[in-house]
DNA sequence: AGAATATGCAACCAGGAGGTTGCCGATATG
DNA sequence: CATATCGGCAACCTCCTGGTTGCATATTCT
């Protein structure tokens, strides 16, 4: 029996977190290591301010940390989240996958 | 060298798509085997309508497809989309794991 | 000190997302 | 056939989101 709710709605956040084209562009620049914030905008066709708002989701979601140096913001990366949510992903993928098996062979009989 | 663009944003819908707990608890749902547009509105405080639009957003995310029987829809799960965003998120978390790692390394010296 | 740089805060705006209601066509069921 | 059920379509509403601009504040550089 898979009773189990698959992914708690915790995820969400992360999920919704992941799911700008921005976002996503923004953490592929942060994998290379920390950048501050106009670093991190420098090269994207959006303001600084834009970039910084992306940045206080995604530190919403635990996807990005945030500490002070100086005058600037070093923005880092904090895979957790992410491994968290991959991990659900996962769990989640393999319950559906066996449960539309059994029933792909139940239908085939 | 870790080249990066980690993520390929294609992956931003099915994010996008999993980034509302309604989504989710509809997955959650199906998790047990196909049901029909109204079966799965039923327990929720929503309108078969509402219901309706949430699936197609799924849909356009390839995370759920619908086929018809009778007059009613049978939604079922694809775990394929599901399986690559894990694989993605998977692939990235790695990559930044070691590269966190190598900068904190660095750090400590 | 004065200029330049990096960030933060607030107001504002357009568009999309989530949701509702109302209606209509198609399929089952009495 | 009459009626109930299931689903799709469309209009409409509200609120959040992604984005902008303008200004204030804190640090660094000369």
């Amino acid at each position: 029996m898979v009773t189990s709710p698959p992914m708690s709605p915790d995820l969400a956040p992360v999920f919704a977190a992941l799911g700008d084209p921005t976002r996503l562009a923004l953490i592929g620049r942060l994998g290379a290591g920390p950048l501050s914030i106009t670093e991190l905008a420098d090269g994207l066709p959006l303001t600084r301010q834009a970039v910084a708002k992306h940045l206080t989701v995604m530190r919403g979601a635990g996807l990005v940390e945030q500490s002070r140096a100086g005058r600037e913001a070093r923005v880092s990366l904090r895979p957790e989240a992410l491994l968290a949510a991959r991990d659900h992903l996962a769990l989640a993928a393999a319950q559906w996958d066996s449960t539309l098996d059994r029933l792909k062979r139940l239908a085939e009989d």
